[in-house]
DNA sequence: TTGTATGCGTTATCAC
DNA sequence: GTGATAACGCATACAA
């Protein structure tokens, strides 16, 4: 690896010429910096960013804490649409990603003394297990942090509007004609909570009362548990005719459950899910659901946090709220 | 930021000890380093990765190159996984993993300039475009290597058996009695030409003879051209029983396109995937397709990788295939 | 405009 | 068994 030290023996100038030059700093002049550049690009010169970093504080780079219960991590599309576009826009600025591990060689750390053991500028949290202490260690530490779809207080966040959404979905739902409404809930975190209580204000607003029965708790992105809440909603004496799933994956579990008892969509029972991923499109029939903008999600936490982190000044904390839309489908039947 | 000097302070020794003792160096007597060590972490201490790579020449970071012609990127479900199945294994054996970008603050750069700028141990490459002039720059460089679905001569790879997946689906299609199969396939790369070659070896030992109408260009994970490539084949004079797209995804256009055609799969046309993704067994009806074994494939690159970054002395360059299964799905009809 | 000197936090080679 | 010391490559305050 060729060195600043190098290319300055190589031009005849002190390394710190070198140094300066290959930042375009005022201090050295135009003609000698374009000569030092040239002859580091000939000689492969590539900056030493551990040195760099260790000199600076700082290390342009970016850290994605991101785990979940269910294993499936970066295929799951919600998420990774969101950690794709972060990535773009963190590229876009000039900041490299890297995940935050909890082990280095053979030290075992936690989530929160890797990042700062790598000197992450900055750390996102896209992540559903805020209760976890290893995320809360991260969410009381000196890092400029984003979350998404939850918000520490006096941190940042990008929301996705599950209020908003979810009073959507069930407008939508009622329009066409269906009284009889289940809702399917996941884990219970702060997404839930918002769904939930937005559930039973939309439903009071159209004046329907909700039968505790047709509140069941499930869990996000667990087919088998939607399959069996599915089960227990049918098999009661009066069913719903529509009922909503935690999201548009565990809806699976369902729509297989449904068709096991021999059931048809929408003709004998409605559904609806939520994220608006994919499959949902493709599906037959097209999955009503509610599609939340993971990309603009992904992209906004990028900014907020390179903001937080170059600004002299720390900024306001905000939390923004990112819209979602119905995609219609065709799983609520008009009745 | 605490460091060792600090806590050689704390602890009345030196800050070489204290340095020695957190690594578990023989050096130092086990009372001393159980000392140290508490003080250590009462004291809040993490380790510097920029000094400490700084000096010993590794980081313990792995480099993902990945990206693609459709921005997809880490949405792309084939890729997620292998990505995730790498992450997964390289955590384990205490590695962690950054994207390769190509700019650090406001400084532009190749990727293989990023790579080496971070010092990354190893880097894996899963990538379509493996003809781009960075992709060799990162291949011919001194950085240990691991490449997905393309063999550079004299780097590790890891290979889906596209030939062996390939002819798996043929023979299926022929055993149900199609005698015009067409095939669409994705993005001139090696794994397209393995398919290719597989594909006419499958159909000449059946016996078959393919027109040259029936093997149409299309793209990797694209809807668009797989739709126009449907429209041509089906308004052949003597159309094709059956169709192979070059992935799920692709599938999807010529799906709209057999549809809007007033045609039903698989009662008019038969058709077949690649990939396995979740989609293509969730949707109605459930898409033959194989099924390629994303997770041991990042499993795989990872241990091959590091095993490389660790050995002293060079093992052996490798080229593991792995196997993928045929998914019979509902689409290619018995005839 | 350019060069010198020092230190960032760690590891490693010695000497004690 | 422990300590002093010199790098690693770079950035920067300060001197020239």
């Amino acid at each position: 690896m060729v060195t600043i030290k190098e290319i300055a023996l190589e031009c005849g100038v002190s390394f710190a010429a070198v140094s300066k030059a290959l930042r375009d700093s005022p201090d050295i002049g135009p003609e000698t910096t374009l000569r030092i550049k040239e002859t580091a690009k000939k000689m492969g010169y590539s900056r030493n960013a551990a040195a760099s970093s260790l000199k600076t504080g700082r290390s342009h780079m970016l850290g994605v804490l991101y785990y979940d219960r269910t294993g499936v991590g970066l295929a799951h599309e919600y998420f990774s649409l969101i950690l794709e576009s972060f990535k773009v826009q963190a590229a876009s600025q000039g900041y490299g990603m890297l995940f935050v591990m909890n082990k280095v060689g053979q030290q075992q750390m936690t989530y929160y003394d890797y990042a700062r053991s790598q000197g992450c500028d900055g750390v996102i949290i896209a992540n559903l297990e805020y209760r976890d202490a290893e995320v809360i260690e991260m969410a009381q530490g000196v890092i400029p942090l984003v979350t998404v779809d939850y918000a520490f207080p006096n941190q940042d966040s990008v929301l996705s509007d599950n209020a908003d959404c979810m009073e959507k979905l069930v407008d939508y739902v009622y329009a066409r004609g269906h009284r009889r409404i289940a809702f399917i809930y996941g884990d219970l975190s702060d997404v839930t909570k918002t769904r939930l209580a937005s559930f039973y204000n939309a439903c009071a607003a159209h004046g329907l009362s909700v039968p505790p029965e047709y509140v069941i708790k499930g869990l996000f992105h667990d087919t088998e548990t939607s399959a069996q809440a599915t089960r227990q909603l049918l098999a009661l004496s009066e069913p719903p005719t529509c009922i909503l799933y935690p999201d548009d994956f565990s809806f699976i579990g369902g729509k297989n459950e449904i068709e096991r008892q021999g059931l048809s969509i929408p003709k004998d029972v409605s559904v609806a899910g939520f994220d608006g991923i994919l499959l949902s499109q493709v599906m037959t029939p097209r999955l009503t659901t509610i599609q939340q903008d993971a990309r603009s999600i992904g992209k906004t936490a990028a900014e907020l946090l390179i903001q937080r982190i170059e600004a002299k000044t720390p900024p306001a904390v905000q939390s923004v709220l990112v819209p979602g839309q119905l995609l219609p489908g065709e799983t609520v039947k008009k009745i």
